[in-house]
DNA sequence: TAGTGGTCTAGACCACACG
DNA sequence: GTGTGGTCTAGACCACTAC
């Protein structure tokens, strides 16, 4: 990537260098090569290490680099597709999805929950907890919230592990799904979503809310935040949608 | 919001920070309300200001916070839900749905792009540029490429205004529409996608691409790029999930 | 223990909006 | 001009990983 020294341009610094970067990432790195660390980086550009943390930070969030504390910087792969059910209507973990529940409990749902699923403030609701794995990565955490009204089958209250959970998904199936919505959005991880997927609290994540609605009531509402720098949401029939925005960003000249 | 100093506490002070700010926001701002200049809040928080500004930053991230040069920042309101069609295969611009081409060009699409199209690699093709408007706001920036075989009753090449992009639009309404595939995910404005959505270049965005298919080939890609900030993408039938992240990330106590 | 990225500071100057 | 957020610097120390 030499060691070229910035010119004095009107655009920051940060942004011109990331362009510079990105260029090299595509010409003189291969996937997963580790790459200087960011005080030489810094030095080699001629910069402070602040302005070439803000280029890396552009770069991490547009799935082109990998940053782990204690390890160093590298050149991710391409995000990878996750298919989030564009046509077909389907309960949670209906398929083999590389969904896989973790856990479950009853707890009062966030107030906006608790408005959807038509339930009182502050009265518990099953709350069971998934990965989903991918590539064997955890791309997504979830959270389903079931009020108890929709799965009456279900007497005795939760133990808290993933055999309950197993439980709560297989009453849900039970019911017959007559619609479902999707919204997305992007968000930061809270430090529970964090942990599950390894990342620090506050990484970026896109927000998958799904309302499940059964009898003409919403049965049930699903939280899911994948991790935005790895994962491309995909909703076609076959989800060969094979651009990233990476690609798409470089105009041909 | 008060004067608490903050307290020593293990996790990092940007974070601890974000979550007073947002319970302040909450508690004692209004939507639109302006608040305390940067150097003051850092002095009021006993923070230097970088720090103040990483919280600062991700509750813009989150759509909490609007942020304007020369101006001051202001109280977002909750992010608009936009629908991007989650059942209904549609041609763009075949419904009025907030879409109005801006401009036309004819230009040589990306590399990734050309191959989705089947084209030549360095082939020009149409290149539409459209903005999505919706409740006063462009929401979106987006590009069609259509190539000239897709709209073969196009002859003359283009004027680069939008009365030739809504030529091709017109042209691409002839075909039948067999499929259409789509994915969502994050990236970063780029400088023309950030001037049309009044942004600063780099600002996050949700970028959705469609392809869509007609007599088994692809002939048209769209690359849209939403503002991530204001913006929740809808894919339900009705697009009424009015859960917003923010609400759901406070867990009921 | 050595090396990495993550956090934080206390300044400075710049670009932009508004009166 | 005045005030705002945006960029940038040159340090410091911390948390984590791996040897």
């Amino acid at each position: 990537m030499g060691t070229t020294q910035l010119e004095t341009v009107p655009e920051p610094k940060y942004w011109h260098l990331k362009t510079v970067l990105s260029d090299a990432l595509d010409s003189e790195f291969e996937v997963g090569e580790i790459l200087p660390n960011e005080r030489e980086l810094a030095a080699r550009f001629g910069v402070a290490r602040a302005t070439l943390r803000q280029a890396l930070e552009q770069l991490e969030l547009e799935g082109r680099l990998q940053r782990r504390r204690g390890v160093g910087t590298t050149v991710a792969p391409p995000r990878m597709g996750v298919d989030v059910g564009g046509e077909q209507q389907s309960w949670p973990g209906s398929t083999a999805d590389g969904w896989q529940p973790v856990g479950c409990e009853e707890a009062a749902p966030p107030a906006a929950i608790a408005r959807l699923l038509g339930a009182r403030p502050g009265e518990p609701v099953h709350t069971v907890r998934r990965s989903r794995i991918t590539h064997g990565q955890t791309v997504a955490a979830e959270l389903l919230y079931v009020p108890g009204g929709s799965v009456p089958g279900l007497t005795a209250i939760g133990d808290r592990g993933a055999p309950h959970a197993r439980a709560v998904l297989r009453e849900l199936r039970r019911l017959e799904l007559e619609g479902q919505e999707r919204a997305v959005e992007l968000g930061s991880a809270r430090a529970d979503d964090a942990k599950q997927l390894d990342r620090l609290p506050g990484a970026p994540v896109l927000v998958v809310t799904t309302r499940y609605v059964s009898g003409g009531r919403t049965v049930a509402v699903a939280v899911a935040t994948y991790r935005a720098d790895t994962c491309r949401l995909t909703f076609g029939e076959t989800g060969s949608v094979q651009i990233t925005h990476h690609e798409e960003s470089r105009r041909a000249s």
